[in-house]
DNA sequence: GTGGCATTTGGGAGCGCTCCCATTTCGATG
DNA sequence: CATCGAAATGGGAGCGCTCCCAAATGCCAC
């Protein structure tokens, strides 16, 4: 027996003890763990006596059941990340993310998807329908999953964007508009054979700060120099590369724009290693300030985009999705700003 | 009736319909989706074909409601966090436990808790039992949570534990090793006035790296002097503080040991802006080696702990006991390593 | 006091699954 | 070919909830 009762530890109440403690029908109850207005006063407090003193908790499987609702969002961060920690982006989206979703009563569902096998499961998560909605960062052009969301109709929000066409709700940064600026700084502090290491030009938003990057340097009439481009893949390791690659082949550059500060930092290892000063010889600017930013030798002047809002922002309009699916999608540019730091 | 077909969008199938396609029972078609061997292996093929025609994904509420297991653990990452990007060694938890839990067929649950608000919602979040097991990092000893697990009968495994005589199940590293081995080094490499930055001490591990310098220290009969003693909170803000007040104090110390890499790189701040040089005049040794130890400027000796690695421990921990409840809790104390680089 | 309307209430039906047991089918043996 | 135990199978019951409708109750005006 006492084997019974450690088998049996306290079985919870239901929404039927509920009831009947407080000498009411289950409907009622209902309403009242539901916030339904139509009810007496007389009947809420007394279900509410009843709750506090039975502690009932709902049983979210029986109202996922029914409802059909799941009351959790997934983030999904596809593939490349090694280490979240390599990647402050990351970490400052799910931190903005799940400060959002704590206001409303949702859970966060983490999928790091770094093969095909996690893919398929993923898939068959979604499918199943899981969660109620989706944020999905990183997109790359040619990924399958926004095509999966749109398939299963399930509320979707993206990171960044598959082009400029985009038909799912998303949030990005200004990237054309930062890479300018960044140039257009580089510029305005005399600096003339600029080069840049680009992101993965299948996302668009690496793309983009190429072509601001672009922009910039016509804008003051530079002529381009497709040997000042080097491309890069966002990590350190592809940063280091990349700075090496434009070193070799035009040794007299004086400044050098990376796609992200990670990359950055890597440029700075091969500049350092090549015996030229930052920014002395070279002026560096990276992208995304984040925190690497602040702890490189110098310090890093770097576009800010604002990650962690960018995470606020793609839940609320993920919640908006998931409370009228199907109507328009809303899409958002943020603003970037160039940090001035020490290099450059 | 256009509107109609847009508000029902293709209806998932349910078991019954692929048991009605298979001309076979409920029964079986469970079987054969939980891996039964209680079935013949025509009846078997039947339903796989049935399942794959019809794109049937179990409906994971209807089977939770009855088995009462949810498939997903929660991973819990108490307060103080305010950015999870300038916390690598929670980043690397996640990393680890992300990896680990792909591989069973759970779902990971990432909780952060800023605030009281965000306490209480967990705290009916895991009496409602939505979970099948909880990972609790960061534990402080008065930490309410791990009793709350305890009293819910909820597994649960700790990264770090509350004190030596911990009952819950846990991993943590060597932390008075790792800090020993710290400090033998810098008195092997003659500095004789070694200070050190603590974390927390209501957190065990913080604790243990205190006893583990005091030990060291001891051995090689240097006299103790708690002014060479700083406490600070594991952050970049708290190593610099803390480092400030050791240098107030102790001028002529030629050697600090930081409870964690952040504090270390907020240490080497706090050295520059003093006039000190890293490591000639002052040696500095961090913990964790994080992806900031490579990072700083010089590079920073670290003693390291297989962070990811503990993460994934955790989860086959977890796992274990979420399979047999109340069984022995298994501990884990896992080997730290001092990595040497420039700054000592 | 009566009628009529709005508000509140109770509880049956059903969501999709697993559990379990009674029944059927199969295969081996004598 | 009959018999028996083992293996396979079908389907009722029930998990705890929400939805919804019919019934009960309350309230006001006349």
């Amino acid at each position: 027996m006492s084997r019974a009762a450690q088998q049996q530890p306290a079985a919870r109440p239901t929404l039927e003890a509920v009831a009947a403690r407080a000498g009411v029908g289950r409907g009622t109850v209902s309403r009242v763990v539901n916030g339904s207005p139509k009810v007496s006063a007389k009947a809420r407090a007394a279900v509410e006596q009843a709750i506090a003193e039975l502690g009932y908790v709902p049983n979210q499987a029986a109202r996922s059941l029914v409802t059909s609702r799941t009351d959790a969002v997934a983030l999904v961060i596809p593939e490349s990340v090694a280490k979240l920690s390599s990647e402050p982006y990351f970490s400052d989206i799910i931190t903005g993310v799940s400060a959002e979703l704590a206001e409303s009563d949702l859970q966060l569902l983490l999928v790091l998807v770094r093969n095909e096998h996690e893919r398929e499961r993923l898939t068959r998560y979604l499918t199943a329908r899981r969660v109620d909605g989706v944020l999905l960062v990183s997109v790359h052009q040619d990924d399958p999953l926004p095509e999966l969301l749109e398939r299963l109709e399930l509320p979707a929000v993206l990171g960044g964007r598959r082009s400029a066409q985009e038909t799912l709700g998303y949030v990005h940064a200004d990237n054309a508009g930062g890479a300018r600026a960044a140039v257009r700084h580089l510029l305005s502090r005399g600096r003339t054979a600029i080069g840049t290491v680009t992101g993965p030009l299948d996302m668009e938003g690496a793309a983009a700060r190429l072509a601001g990057y672009r922009q910039a340097l016509a804008e003051a009439a530079v002529p381009a120099d497709e040997g000042l481009v080097a491309h890069g893949d966002f990590t350190e390791h592809g940063g280091r590369e990349g700075m090496r690659e434009l070193l070799a082949r035009r040794p007299g550059l004086d400044a050098v724009f990376c796609a992200s500060d990670l990359m950055a930092a890597g440029a700075m290892q091969a500049l350092r290693e090549a015996g030229r000063r930052v920014p002395q010889d070279v002026a560096v600017i990276g992208f995304d300030d984040s925190v690497v930013a602040r702890h490189t030798e110098p310090p890093l002047t770097s576009v800010r985009q604002p990650t962690e809002e960018m995470g606020r922002l793609m839940v609320q309009l993920l919640l908006e999705e998931i409370a009228r699916p199907g109507r328009f999608r809303r899409q958002m540019v943020l603003p970037t700003e160039l940090v001035v730091r020490d290099s450059a």
